[in-house]
DNA sequence: TGTACATCAGTGAACGCGCGTTCACTGATGTAC
DNA sequence: TGTACATCAGTGAACGCGCGTTCACTGATGTAC
């Protein structure tokens, strides 16, 4: 696809006039010493990583472009992935685990109710931080093998569980209600991805205040 | 981009081994009359449409599949469209107004509080027939001119305003319970875009149901 | 210690592809006289 | 009525591009003896 003047050209999502330019400082790269050849593997990742946060989407993340990147030859993409669709994988993986981690992270510190704040502010800032990665994830075709989504609905559905046995009242079924949640989040998420605002976590996160006052029932 | 063996190429998302086969039934083309020139870009929206909502997303929208799908050549794109954002920008356009119409017909024709379920019914219906429309207008980058989104919000809190002098109670202001609907909606609609599931129009009318009582004071 | 060889990390150049776009054109349909 | 010409709808072939992928290779680093 060549890189015309549309404006709606597939390549030109980010501000780069070419993708997958060197970072500045990338001088000329030291091969890696005998029995370390995996360690490309994780060079290839992050620079994958670091063009889909700038591009915004898995289409136009091209092998060529990553390679530019990692500062390598796009043959040698080929030593660690089988093709373009097993590196997409690698990634869409990696930051499955990531996510996951950030949201336990946020959640396991506090009580069962503030819990469910820290943990919902968590998955937002995440999603804010790196649309790319998100919409990797939870847009249309990433999540297909694997349901992420699903995971994190059971796990926000027990700690609703625990705060019912704590004595807070929920006015839907705790799984509809953690439904509810992360759906309305993941909206609200995606508007701001769609629209860029300023402001826009302060934004995010109090309509996630909003969402789970209207889950729980008034004090 | 080649068509490759990769499950996630970017021009594979449909079923189809090529963009923009020619439907069954096109035979060949009769060229429009002498002054009627404008029919081809009535026959290129068609056709460009069609396309969208088979392939899901605009990336792999291309101009070559689009005239093969409407039966003509590449080059006679360009008589009726600058270039390929041009194509892109009238197909959102005539989306925009599209749905728009479909909300108001729909909340027009009863009292305000089942309105607003019928207007959230329409938008849920029309996103899940046209995943790559919707996802033109309110995806990433769609809407980044006409803020469409924010035109709906403004109606249903209008709406909301109006349900409020008839007695009924809200849990947030008109405004802020406006975007919890239409968000919390869009969000419900993404996932069932993302991981497709069996009675999707069913389980999101459900979950709009849900959000509605959220929304409005228990009886 | 030296030397022949194996193994490793990574590459340069080429392939065929589909793309957006350009440009000189073709042939049918209208108008002037 | 006929004929020369203008205007219209639409095209065929070519352009240069970036892409994913392949393949024979290079040169450094290790091992065997």
């Amino acid at each position: 696809m060549q890189l015309a003047s549309s404006g709606q050209n597939v390549l030109m999502r980010g501000n780069h006039g070419t993708i997958g330019t060197p970072l500045p400082g990338d001088g000329t790269r030291v091969r890696n010493r005998w029995g370390q050849g995996e360690r490309l593997r994780a060079e290839i990742l992050a620079a994958a990583g670091q063009l889909l946060g700038e591009l915004g989407t898995v289409d136009g993340l091209t092998l060529r472009g990553v390679a530019r990147r990692a500062g390598i030859a796009p043959a040698s993409i080929y030593t660690q992935f089988a093709d373009r669709g097993a590196l997409i994988d690698a990634l869409l993986a990696y930051e499955h685990e990531r996510v996951a981690d950030l949201m336990r992270q946020a959640g396991a510190e506090e009580d069962p109710a503030n819990g469910i704040r820290s943990q919902l502010y968590a998955f937002c800032r995440y999603s804010l931080a790196n649309p790319g990665h998100y919409r990797l994830m939870f847009g249309p075709d990433g999540g297909q093998r694997t349901s992420m989504l699903r995971t994190l609905v059971e796990r926000l559905s027990a700690a609703l569980t625990a705060c019912e046995s704590e004595g807070a009242r929920l006015r839907l079924p705790a799984d509809r209600a953690a439904i509810v949640l992360l759906v309305g989040t993941h909206g609200r998420v995606a508007i701001s991805h769609a629209q860029p605002e300023a402001g826009a976590e302060e934004r995010v996160l109090r309509f996630v205040d909003e969402l789970v006052g209207l889950v729980f029932d008034a004090p």
